[in-house]
DNA sequence: ATAATCCATGCATACGTATGCATTTTAAGC
DNA sequence: GCTTAAAATGCATACGTATGCATGGATTAT
């Protein structure tokens, strides 16, 4: 009953030639549309699907959009970052509606990430998501530029590579939120999330910050920036960190907002109101932003767009077509833990 | 200098057969060692891969494992259950930690799923991931062994089919959160979720619920039984029905947390105090449910473990090797929603 | 020294599809 | 009716790898 059916099989039954089964099924102009119906009802009879790995020798093509997902090292190995989950779920979404399929994979930044997926053959293009913040990951970027292997990546523009970024505006997104904060009256402010050390796309985020506030006539305390990484432990540690400063502040920005909820309990632990005595405002909007108590007021990435955009771009790229970098807005989603 | 290296070009170079270029790659002892040394080197300096599309047609064998995920098609269509988002993680990681890569795609049901990818080898086997509660599905269970197809699937044990199954203890678990509402010294209990018409998971947790409340000698009143599926939109929604009922009740289980989320936020915008006024329960353990304000206590399951039993179970069937359901504890994660 | 044994390698082929080119069939033109 | 064009099909081959079988060379035993 299993023995596989191939295009052999068709034809020999429909009286033809391989040729033409494979035409017929392909809808090739060239085969009679008598025919064609035949063989396509043959091979539907007998359950044909055509071998891809064959197909895919033959053509070269894999009709596969492989995902590489980075993950903070320093994070629990068993969980992942619910932002980029949502970007992968989109991602699966937006590649499935291209009729393409999407082999995804972790990866440890140390491995030959650069050719595993498009020099096996496996995948048509490649899409790099997670936070740049490696040392060799230009070093690769150029490699994989070299290979001309197609690919795409999320993230902030990379200068001076002719790389096809999506990314959303951070600095923008800083800026608004801080923005919105000043807004609700709030004078000294502290920002959570690594800088120096940490990924291009908190630095945005930290510079539209100061902007907005240097535009309101703030004041920035660099003693009031603490690192910390995108988890609700470090943002915990973080807003902990703050207060043993003892410096006065009453409102927190965080880069991310896994560092906000963190940082909110620990200031709730600690015996502070929020958003009474401090406000908080996060960024991403993660699931769990709206059901944190005072709900999470931040600045939204849009998920669903971003994956759309990546796949776009990224056939494009494998069809031979242009593609730019595109920078997506954010958009403020304002809840309860600033106030109003 | 992107022209694809093939092992005829290795071959080339190291001055010996393209069979023997194979063999030493592949680590055959049929090769003498010096001559292996000598092809792998020149393999990596040539920056050689195997091309798998004419490995798997010639061994038809993928080294790829097809996850597929069918969701719940009332859904929001751009959001995935956060339970099932965080299965994909840990199958993903598991599936890594195999050497396998991991094709992931979502379904609709009417599609013709059964068939799509081990049929056309782009798999060496499938996972199924999703709530069983559909019409036809077990029909094209059948199918799927009729095929002789490889494949798992998550959920509860299909009775009268020999399919291997990783699942939950869903009767236990919600034995176990009602146990635990009822030590809590709650007496009136409403439960949350589609019963007649949802998914088996659902019912069983309902079972398990009404057990422990007739093992303690408590009533079940059908009345306080309300359909909902796993949003918190829908979870919101019945609670304001069940206030609705007039009924009085001071505790609420809820199929999942999603739903217990929606209703802890219908019942204190009704005013009502949780823990205090009305105990909440939930099940999963989705990331959210540490960050509701009461945290909420919930049954886990545990997505790490599950994912790693689904591949290694399905890579069991795939070798030939016999491979067994299990059924999976779940365990109380107790936070403050129920008073203590 | 010859036969027997073993080790290392090469030859040839199959996996299933897609497609350039040759060939046959059908229709059209005058 | 014969030539020419167009439409439909078949033939042959290539994609790149893995492997059964044959071959050649080296080693050992008699």
């Amino acid at each position: 009953m299993r023995s596989k059916q191939t295009s052999f099989d068709i034809a020999y039954r429909a009286g033809v030639s391989q040729s033409t089964v494979s035409r017929a099924l392909r809808n090739s102009p060239l085969v009679n549309e008598e025919t064609r119906r035949r063989v396509q009802e043959i091979a539907k009879e007998l359950n044909y699907k055509v071998d891809k790995n064959a197909s895919s020798l033959r053509t070269q093509q894999s009709g596969t959009i492989a995902l590489l997902l980075f993950e903070d090292p320093t994070n629990d190995d068993s969980l992942i970052n619910p932002f980029f989950l949502s970007m992968l779920g989109s991602i699966t979404r937006a590649s499935a509606k291209k009729g393409y399929d999407l082999l995804v994979s972790f990866q440890q930044m140390s491995n030959d990430w650069h050719a595993d997926f498009e020099d096996t053959r496996k995948a048509d293009g490649i899409i790099l998501l997670g936070y740049g913040d490696y040392t060799d990951y230009e070093e690769k970027l150029v490699q994989l530029i070299k290979q001309e292997t197609h690919f795409v990546r999320w993230g902030a523009d990379v200068k001076g590579l002719s790389v096809v970024s999506v990314g959303c505006d951070n600095f923008h997104g800083g800026y608004q939120v801080t923005e919105h904060v000043i807004n609700n009256k709030r004078k000294s402010f502290a920002f959570l999330g690594g800088v120096s050390t940490g990924s291009p796309e908190f630095l945005a985020r930290y510079n539209g910050h100061c902007q907005a506030l240097e535009d309101h006539k703030l004041k920035v305390d660099p003693n009031l920036q603490i690192d910390a990484i995108s988890t609700n432990e470090s943002g915990y540690e973080a807003a902990q960190k703050l207060i043993a400063t003892g410096i006065k502040f009453d409102a927190i920005c965080a880069a991310s907002d896994l560092i906000a909820i963190g940082a909110m309990r620990a200031m709730q632990d600690a015996g502070y109101n929020v958003p009474d005595g401090i406000a908080i405002v996060g960024f991403d909007d993660i699931a769990t932003a709206s059901s944190t108590s005072p709900a999470l007021t931040t600045a939204k990435q849009d998920t669903v767009l971003a994956g759309e955009l990546l796949v776009d771009k990224l056939l494009q790229l494998v069809t031979g077509e242009e593609a730019k970098t595109q920078l997506m807005p954010t958009t403020l989603v304002v809840r309860k833990s600033c106030g109003s």
